[in-house]
DNA sequence: ATGACTCAGGAACTGAGA
């Protein structure tokens, strides 16, 4: 089963390329984030066309999730629990099935947080501190599940090309890479890191400045596996390639490949 | 040295992104 997480930065603008690698990588499962819709707004028959099922939490403008699946998406919710007040359409979940194996896949859209002297990092943090209390209960359920997402967060100096550029930016602030570390250290394994000690491995390049050509990228895209999701892992990878296509998203897939037939 | 680009909303620009 291939599960796979991609920023698209609006569905609308970048349907084609969505379609066209959805053919080419033919993922299972797709989390897809700033796709900047509402729900009535997303192209839903695009993809039930190619076979998927599709859910979506939408919002007018910003932000905005959604799932696309080739298998049933079940037990679907919607929002980060934790903060009653948060109004930003940030978190998607639902199981999916196969051969009796379960998966939950979660898939998120962590708030960048800049500028850090505003009310936007704190933000950004509390939802951090949300992340890892329903990581940690789902844990206690000791089933296979899968963080996916942009989570807006430079784990270390290797995941960016210029790391002197992001230390006084909000996605490598040490309180950003501390509550990510204090996430993985619940026992989640980073996928691709778990299958590679590569560097210059990114998902995302800046529009601007020639960050692509000159490959300055930073790697903020992330799939968090449970144990048991992470017994299943097989292999990891990012689809730069994507990056280089006409009129792209900022950011590229990241996916995994688990040992559940799907 | 500085800015660089792309989106939504809504009709010229601003805010947001990272």
């Amino acid at each position: 089963m291939r599960i796979a997480t991609w920023n698209v930065n609006s569905i609308r603008q970048r349907l084609d390329h969505a379609v066209r690698w959805l053919k080419e990588a033919e993922p299972d499962v797709v989390c897809l984030q700033e796709i900047k819709c509402q729900d009535e707004a997303f192209p839903r028959e695009a993809f039930e066309a190619i076979g998927y099922n599709v859910e979506v939490h939408g919002q007018k403008g910003f932000n905005g999730v959604a799932l696309l699946s080739k298998l049933p998406l079940e037990d679907v919710t919607r929002g980060l629990p934790g903060d009653e007040g948060d109004v930003q359409s940030r978190f998607i979940e639902a199981v999916v099935s196969a051969k009796g194996m379960a998966v939950r896949v979660c898939c998120l859209y962590l708030p960048n947080g800049n500028p850090p002297e505003t009310e936007k990092y704190p933000y950004k943090l509390g939802f951090m501190r949300r992340l890892h209390a329903l990581a940690a209960n789902r844990l206690q359920n000791e089933e296979a599940f899968i963080l996916a997402g942009d989570f807006n967060v430079i784990p270390t100096t290797d995941d960016a090309a210029d790391p002197a550029a992001w230390v006084h930016d909000a996605l490598f602030l040490p309180p950003t890479r501390t509550a990510f570390r204090d996430l993985i250290h619940l026992g989640l394994t980073d996928a691709v890191r778990a299958t590679t000690d590569s560097a210059k491995v990114y998902s995302f390049w800046d529009y601007q400045a020639g960050a692509w050509q000159r490959d300055l990228g930073i790697r903020i895209d992330h799939l968090l596996l449970s144990p048991q999701a992470a017994d299943r892992l097989i292999a990891a990878g990012v689809d730069k390639h994507v990056r280089g296509w006409e009129k792209p998203s900022d950011h590229v897939p990241v996916w995994v490949d688990l040992s559940i037939a799907a």
